[in-house]
Formats: C-alpha cells, structure tokens, sequence
DNA sequence: ATTAAATTTGTAATGATTACAAATATGAAA
DNA sequence: TTTCATATTTGTAATCATTACAAATTTAAT
C-alpha cells in the first residue's frame, strides 16, 4: 500500500477535509500503524516529531476523520476508544489478557446486506468482534 | 419471564456466587430494566430503596456477574459501559442521535460456529452491533 | 497588507472507573 | 452464644480518557 504524504494529501481532499499539516501526520501515522493505536500512543509518537503537536489536536482530528469516514472509532475495550484506518469491513479480536486487538479475516455476514435498515433503524456502521485470549498469550500460558 | 427474588437467589447460587442483598438487588433490576442501564442509572435507582447502596458496590458486583458469564459489557458508546443480562445471543443498535441501544433481533452468524477459536485466538465471546438513526429520531427529524 | 474564518494549542473541567483502607456483615469453630 | 477469620460493602481519593473553552496561530481571500 502506498502511502507517503502526497496520496494521503489527496485521500484528505477527496473528502473535503483540509489537509493540514498535522491532520496528515495524523493519518500518516494511522495508516502506518495498523495496531489500533490509542490517542495516547498517537499523541506520544507525534510529539516527538512534531514538538507543537497538542493533544486536543489530535482528538478533534480523530473525530473529524471518523465523521467522515476516513477512519473508524473501534469502541471495544470499554474504557478507551481505538482507531483504524477504514479499509474494507472486516472484525477485531480482543485479548482479554494483553489487551491487544487483532483484525480478523472473518467476511462480514452482513457487509452485502441489501437493505440500509433493520427494524426501522437507519444503519450507518456496522461492527463485529470477538474477545478472549489471543494466540500469544495461550502459548505463554503453557509455558509458565 | 419470572424473575423474583427466589429465582434470582438460584441464578446466583448455581453460577457459585454468594446471593447477597446487594447482588441481588442489582440482578434484580437489570431483569427488569433491559434497556441496558449504564452504572449511574443502576446505583442512582436502587441507592432510593436501598440508601446504604454504594457505587462502588455496583460497580463490584457489575464486574463480578460480568466474570461469570451472568451478564454482558456493552462497549459500543466508547464512553462508558452499560450492561445486560447474557441471554440469547442477540446483536444491539445504537442510535448516535438519542443515545438509546435497541436489542436487534439478527441471530448472530457466529452464533453455531463450531470452532470455539479463529487464528489461534480463544474465543470467549462475540459481540455485533449497528450504528445509525433510530426509527424514533428518524420520524422526529422529519417533524422539524 | 488586512481582515475574517478556520485551525491549533494549552489549560481547566468533567465523567467514568479504579484503588484503597476502614467499616460492616457473614459463617464457621469453639 | 461468643470469637475469630474472611468476605463484602462502603466512602473517599486518585486516575484516566475525554470534552469545553478561550487565546494564539495559521490560512485564504480581498
């Protein structure tokens, strides 16, 4: 995937959002960093290149992105919200010992859903995941 | 659906939980109120029948039926947690306008999965939800 | 260069959750 | 029943993520 600084310029533009300095070093760093990073882990990493960076910055950036579209808000830890690159529908896995999220290669059931509503609601996103205990953390398990 | 007293004492017993007045208490009303009540609309209900009822019970307790499987953590909001009694399994739909989450009558794909584990992750729940409008909003905006 | 609008920034406030230790209740043993 | 150890509850203080807000800065048009 391609992704240096003059297409995420555009991927900015295409969707009316202008692209300031620090909103594409935002989307840079998602694009770069598909773990779900945390605003924190956003912020802490920014910073270091971008002394000025703020973290306000980043949280109305995020929230810009993710109204329209650009990225995903992933809301399942309950206590922090994750972000994501939006690319094609797919889940998360979260280990309930680490705490990491893992994309999974599970088709959404209802990504070629023909209608838009379900029960008379009007549906805008859909989501799905998983929790437990990560591939990781169960041979780690064995070995203690 | 009976849900006294009794039965509730039973619900606890059988899942190894010692059926204290608080505990029950709060079972009971989350059996009775299945909107999926956040902490604050749990304590602030039951603090009026039970003065001595401490938040930081509820939220002990919430945790505790939480681990054993009793009930389920709702982390769509991002913002704070809200809770259900683990029936059926069932999806949920959260309006982003009025803030309401409606149960969604979809039996989940996953639900008669045979493997109980994907990627060499350890499946331990699975959860699916929608976001959008609600029929309720839907119909308002368009009276304005 | 001037000005208005948009963006960024830093700080303070809010709100949910957790940590923790004291108080209370419980249940078993004497 | 009394005593003692343990589990539970309670209240307060701390923490952590997020939001509110106004001042400072940047941007873009005139």
């Amino acid at each position: 995937m391609i992704t240096n600084m003059k297409h995420i310029k555009n991927e900015l533009e295409q969707k009316g959002i202008k692209p300031t300095y620090q909103r594409l070093c935002i989307l840079e760093y998602l694009h770069a960093h598909l773990v779900h990073p945390t605003v924190e882990m956003i912020y802490d990493k920014l910073v270091e290149r971008v002394p000025t960076m703020s973290k306000t910055t980043v949280y109305n950036t995020l929230k810009l992105l993710s109204e329209k579209g650009v990225i995903n808000e992933i809301t399942i830890t309950g206590t922090e919200v994750r972000y994501d690159i939006n690319c094609q529908s797919h889940h998360h896995f979260l280990c309930k010992k680490c705490g990491k999220i893992y994309d999974v290669d599970v088709t959404c059931p209802f990504a070629n859903m023909d209608h838009k509503e379900i029960s008379g609601h009007e549906i805008q996103e859909i989501h799905g995941y998983f929790k437990g205990i990560c591939k990781e953390c169960l041979t780690n398990q064995n070995n203690e």
